[in-house]
DNA sequence: TTGTATGCGTTATCAG
DNA sequence: CTGATAACGCATACAA
């Protein structure tokens, strides 16, 4: 800067003024000192800028998986509206294990991160006691117990109860559940859906129909076994989310049966392969790309203090209706 | 920093060199500057610290879409590795856009990181002038064309050789090839070594049975029924990519024919639905994971200007043999 | 409108 | 082994 300084015929002052956009600049001084930056190709340091300022104009995204495509697509709403805010995104995948949260989260402590973005559904133990940054960190997706941080995501209990409804308009009576580990909150929440859309159909919800999975292909295909192995089996599932439909879809075909023609079977999260998968899946579309922007465009809000930056963002989801649920 | 001096009754070049693990300090001294840091829970700026040593302890990663997959499982690897280096991991969507690659570009030149790893197969334009920080940038999975920059990955002539040679075993003699797009590194690598396996298999090649496609699932739907269409189509017929054999898949689906009965299939990348698909697609697996690690591992030992921080690394690929290709 | 001077939080140099 | 101090590059308060 002291050489565009030389260069222009002015001070560093100047230079750092005209950099910044201030308007106390002649148009004149500000051509000359832009002129040595294009020749020399200057560019200001983040780093004594940031130390200066007190800010580091960076956010970090802690995730569970990187490699999840959910996740990833949602990375990629941020990472758009990010550098739309000037921000640039750091990642920290953790892998669940807090320990890697902590050490995450410490860029937020020390200040070489301005906010975070939690999608992996829990605040790092750290920040559960220190509540000095509860106004620079957003949720994604997946709500933080305790109710400090605000979310960007869909209305997972209507998102589910509207899956069943299908179902049920479909003429299904007998709808199981294969749901998400047990108390995870999009479990509860889907969970929650699905009863309030038995309820609004006028079924009876009958506690041997909702098996548990871990959100993972055998443990979808494992929990539909377990319905097919009833007595009665139910003649449509309705499960927490994609992969978990595949493997029940799995578990259908080794028994020699197949969807949607013996069962219908409805996911949620409309993963990239949702649509390709045979059969197609029905499933509940979220706007993950737009969660992501939408998370990063609160926290920046947020991180500018600026007074409507208040609560939580509901986004619209979709039923996409595919053949694994229709005869 | 002046917190803990007064606390621990040193100075500040005292905390510093303690907090640095520097070998002159007493280990009394040590103890009574760590205790002061637990209790008041100080924790080093990372900007000053950055701003002085001239060394920001970040790296930049350059990808064309973090929602693909294939990307996101190298971004894991890259992750981890990164952090077990004390770095951190920024990550920049270049949606194969030269003015977002040249934006994010600017941060290696700003000094906001110290090295670039670029998973899209090309220099920023900017970086393709300036030669400076040439030794701060590695690539991977795919080659950077003027060999400037080392690349990490496997050998992709080989393992297309290896995908037909495996088609040939099975006694097919008419093997067709679903290419990437015409210019992309990648395509030509595999379609070179789709070559070499026809040779070694002591069969001609016919340029008819090539056709190109852009690596996603409809392109291959398309390559594939202009396959098809052929007076006398393949019997097996080799994809540059996973995406483009599900699409070759469902080409066949549509005229009534299916794999592998009608027409072997194999792919490449074993992405993450490649064996869950119906039928499960045989493929040529990546060490995805492994190849973002071990690029991260090169970047770290360029930047630390180790002496053995070489060349090109080519890692392992595997032959993983699906129903797909096997009647 | 511009320049001077100071401080942001660290680390490295130089004395002691 | 420890302390004082300069410097990293920039932005702002204060003067002019």
């Amino acid at each position: 800067m002291v050489d565009i300084a030389r260069l222009a015929g002015v001070s560093v002052a100047t230079v750092s003024r005209a950099l910044t956009g201030s308007p106390l600049v002649t148009a004149e001084t500000r051509e000359r000192i832009e002129a040595a930056v294009r020749q020399t190709g200057y560019a200001v340091n983040p780093l004594a800028r940031g130390l200066r300022r007190q800010e580091a104009r960076q956010i970090l995204v802690l995730v569970p998986d990187i490699g999840n495509p959910f996740f990833s697509e949602v990375l990629l709403g941020i990472e758009e509206e990010a550098a739309a805010r000037g921000f640039s995104m750091l990642v920290g995948n953790t892998a669940k294990d807090p320990a890697r949260e902590d050490r995450h989260a410490g860029q937020l402590l020390t200040g070489a991160v301005d906010g975070l973005i939690l999608v992996n559904g829990r605040l790092p133990p750290r920040l559960q006691r220190d509540r000095d940054f509860d106004g620079r960190i957003v949720a994604v997706s997946e709500a933080i117990p305790g109710g400090r941080v605000p979310v960007v995501g869909i209305d997972n209990a209507a998102a589910a109860a509207a899956a069943v409804a299908h179902l049920a308009g479909l003429g299904h009576r007998r709808i199981g559940h294969v749901a998400g580990p047990e108390g995870n909150i999009l479990t509860r929440q889907r969970l929650a859906g699905y009863g309030a859309g038995l309820r609004a159909a006028g079924i009876e919800a009958e506690p041997d129909l909702i098996r548990h999975g871990d959100f993972t292909i055998p443990s979808g295909e494992s929990a539909m076994a377990a319905l097919l192995a009833l007595p009665t089996p139910p003649t449509a599932v309705f499960c927490s989310n994609d992969e978990m439909a595949i493997g029940a879809i799995r578990a259908l075909r080794i028994i020699g049966r197949e969807a949607p023609r013996d069962v219908a079977v409805a996911g949620f999260d409309d993963i990239q392969f949702a649509g390709t998968y045979e059969p197609p899946l029905t499933t509940i579309r979220q706007p993950r790309r737009r969660m992501g922007a939408e998370a990063m465009a609160l926290l920046g809000r947020r991180i500018a203090a600026e007074p409507g930056a208040g609560g939580d963002v509901t986004l619209p989801f979709a039923l996409v209706e595919r053949r694994s649920s229709v005869r």
